[in-house]
DNA sequence: GTACGTTCATTTTTT
DNA sequence: ATGAACGTAC
């Protein structure tokens, strides 16, 4: 039994597998099959040492790699034996143990999760609250400033001490009345749901206890991830046994934005100075091209507290490509194409590549080019499908039938759909609320019953009598919605919601006819997610959904199918393999990203991020630029990334540039709004090119075949115009039997001109 | 209070 | 380029 957990492992891997106890660091370079070790480690302490796995708890970096991993010791040991363990995300697990020991916390037991959307919602309202100008304290801001504070573990009260400028002294004052709210409104933010965590195990040895001796074996992946108060969590719930377990690799933390601190490697060996220390330096992923191109980018690294000597018996494989493209729909075109020719050579897939991109804003390009090309993609991220709008006003309908308290998510639905209740309205309910110290909902319960007991009678009712008759046609329809939630399971209480509101007609009468069903189908996929809860008790079925919701990312419900090429971000990316990658957007300003231009240590991460990119390859990598690049609609000239610049030539095929291939064309006859972008994203794919779509790309490729000949003005040129004076080239092509040039002229813009009037002259 | 037009800000990256 | 936020007109 032991043989088959061992079988094929090298001896490195195979220590990592057999630590039975104590404190482990594992130092795993990319592709050196650390997720092999962590499941057979799990295998083996339970088939080898005899551990239940009713004891291990695995800390993952996404519930996707949590799943994942059950599968695989499935596969290992048998149907329904990793069931007993468990696995899943800090935030997850965070949330279980508080949904289960939420006695100790003076709350009740449901609580609300709060993702960023609603922060920033509350924060709005917190300002609004304190008499702040939301021009001068953007709340994006003060949110995000909170959230690193609570990812310190320093608390409201604490960062009012610590604080040493003005600005600190607002945030403060926004604490402690953003906490207040959360609060009142019963709920907790993605921050806090570890926060309170950590205080409850801190408050109460006894139930920190209870779970100490529970998880006697603990292992968490991607610990150069951690943040402080991941790092206190395990530090606390590992501080009985000390079978701590932890894998990372420094060169690819890529999360300080969000606290992730590399140094949590370094407190690991000072917290457990008989800590065992194992490389995995061995790649099995990528070729030795490949390796070659990471390494070379990412030993110019600042500082790294250990050199990684990471090597490969794998084949040379082809060299990686480097090519240059006119701009980012070349940039694109240039992808598209090679990726068809890969396919067409039937050694590939469209499941075996993967473009990878520094924002998400750089998928139009590539989806456009793609499209063109009639290829299948899926696009991992962008707009989340449960940060959709019509999604998150159906979700805040259940989650106020679950919760009344929760004043966001009320705030959201209270005019919507429109029905009168404008933001005057608004404002004086919260007043109102705010003076009688309750929730909005109960504020209104007493509006509903003035005659009800806590209200004094000689409280004035601040609403005109229309307002009032709004108010409370609002309240009848929530009220009905509470009722609904004991009388069905989470599908039902959906279709009461749905249909009550006539949600399909509304999204048609705001978004028109098309855009209207893309919406709708949205929802009706939400309502399908309901089918997934059929089998729990009907009570537990909403609060459970409700949580998932909030805490499963996009990513964790990505399928890999064989059949689309994949677009992904280069954090998303993370953990991923692909035999293809396409690397796009290697420019200055993007990767490295331009906010993190003037930080040492931001730069230093985008390098990492270029790094883990690079690493994702197994057989072919390429990697691209543009010349010029568009964002916010203006262009600029651009320059390709430092990094390249760090890659020695010999390792490069350098793909000489191409004229520039009028990618205009393409864009052209794009159907723009044939793009479903309201679709899931993960979801949805496209699958077969549109007749408009064929019909293009016969012109397209009739177009290409003459335009040699036929063009005389080429993107780059500079020209000389009577009137306009001089100016660069930006595209030309054929009009029948003209040629449409657009030139931009410095300080006159850009034009577009015909040939045969315009009379341009060229200039050397 | 809403409907429309205009301005303006917006793009890192995610649980 | 796109969408949210603000202003003016009903």
């Amino acid at each position: 039994m032991t043989v088959s957990i061992l079988e094929g492992l090298n001896t490195a891997q195979q220590q990592a597998v057999q630590v039975v106890d104590g404190p482990t660091l594992v130092l795993a370079g990319p592709g050196s099959g650390k997720t092999g070790v962590l499941v057979r480690r799990v295998a083996f302490l339970s088939d080898h040492v005899g551990i239940d796995l009713h004891n291990v708890l695995a800390v993952t970096f996404t519930n996707k790699a949590a799943r994942e991993m059950r599968e695989r010791i499935d596969a290992l040991l048998g149907a329904g034996r990793a069931a007993a363990l468990t696995a899943g995300t800090f935030h997850s697990l965070c949330a279980r143990f508080l949904r289960r020991d939420i006695v100790h916390l003076s709350r009740e037991r449901d609580f609300a999760i709060y993702d960023t959307d609603d922060q920033e919602r509350l924060m709005k309202r917190v300002l609004k609250d304190l008499n702040l100008d939301d021009k001068k304290y953007p709340p994006r801001a003060i949110r995000a400033s909170i959230s690193s504070a609570k990812n310190e573990l320093i608390d409201a009260n604490q960062y009012a001490q610590q604080g040493r400028t003005y600005y600190d002294e607002i945030v403060a004052r926004c604490f402690v009345h953003y906490q207040k709210l959360l609060r009142e409104a019963n709920a907790l933010d993605f921050d806090d749901l570890l926060v309170e965590t950590v205080r409850l195990f801190e408050q109460h040895p006894a139930v920190l206890e209870k779970y100490q001796t529970r998880y006697r074996y603990i292992l968490a992946d991607e610990y150069q991830d951690t943040n402080h108060v991941q790092y206190m969590l395990l530090k606390q719930l590992a501080s009985k046994y000390r079978n701590l377990f932890v894998v990372g690799d420094e060169d690819q933390s890529v999360y300080a934005f969000r606290g992730a601190d590399i140094r949590n490697i370094r407190y690991f060996e000072n917290d457990y100075p008989e800590a065992k220390v194992i490389l995995l330096e061995q790649n099995y992923r990528s070729t030795q091209s490949i390796l070659d191109v990471a390494q070379s980018v990412i030993n110019q690294s600042a500082k790294r507290m250990r050199d990684k000597n990471l090597w490969t018996e794998n084949d040379r494989g082809t060299l990686v490509v480097l090519q240059e493209g006119y701009d980012q729909d070349e940039e694109s075109y240039l992808v598209a194409s090679e990726a068809a020719r890969l396919l067409s050579s039937g050694d590939y897939q469209p499941g075996d590549i993967a473009v990878m991109y520094r924002t998400n804003a750089q998928s139009r390009a590539l989806e456009e080019a793609l499209i063109g090309r009639g290829l299948r993609y899926q696009i991992v991220g962008g707009t989340r499908f449960y940060e959709r709008k019509e999604i998150k006003d159906a979700l805040a309908y259940l989650r106020v039938a679950h919760n009344p308290a929760d004043n966001v998510s009320l705030s959201r639905i209270l005019n919507w759909p429109g029905r009168g209740i404008g933001q005057r309205t608004e404002d004086e309910l919260g007043r109102w609320a705010t003076k009688l110290g309750v929730p909005v909902y109960r504020a209104l319960q007493k509006l509903k019953n003035p005659g009800g007991e806590e209200l004094p009678p000689d409280t004035p009712i601040p609403f005109n009598a229309r307002t009032q008759k709004a108010l409370l046609s609002f309240m009848g329809l929530i009220d009905s919605f509470i009722a609904a939630r004991h009388e069905h399971d989470l599908g039902g209480l959906m279709d009461v919601i749905f249909r009550t509101l006539e949600f399909e007609s509304i999204l048609i009468r705001e978004h028109g006819e098309e855009e209207g069903r893309d919406r709708w189908n949205n929802v009706v996929e939400l309502r399908n997610v309901a089918a997934n809860y059929i089998h729990m008790p009907q009570e537990s079925q909403l609060p459970t959904f409700l949580e998932e919701v909030a805490l499963v990312s996009d990513l964790d419900s990505v399928r890999r199918e064989q059949d689309t090429i994949t677009c992904i971000t280069l954090h998303q990316a993370k953990g991923l393999e692909y035999p293809v990658v396409f690397l796009i957007g290697l420019e200055e300003g993007l990767l490295p990203h331009s906010r993190s231009l003037d930080h040492m240590d931001a730069l230093d991460e985008e390098r990492r991020l270029f790094y883990v990119g690079a690493t994702r390859a197994k057989e072919r990598l390429y990697m691209l630029y543009a010349f010029r690049r568009t964002v916010f609609g203006r262009t600029n000239v651009s320059q390709s990334s430092r990094f390249l610049a760090d890659i020695p030539k010999e390792l490069l095929h350098h793909m000489p540039k191409r004229g520039y291939t009028d990618t205009q064309q393409t864009s052209m006859f794009t159907n723009r709004s044939s793009v479903n972008w309201t679709g899931s994203s993960t979801r949805q794919t496209h699958t077969e090119p549109s007749n408009a779509t064929r019909g293009q790309e016969k012109q397209r490729t009739s177009l290409t075949a003459n335009q040699p000949q036929a063009v005389a003005f080429f993107a780059g040129q500079k020209v000389n115009h009577a009137m306009f004076g001089e100016g660069m080239v930006v595209s030309s092509k054929l009009i029948e039997n003209d040629e449409e040039v657009t030139v931009a002229f410095p300080g006159k813009g850009v034009k577009k001109l015909l040939a045969s009037f315009a009379n341009l002259e060229r200039i050397e």
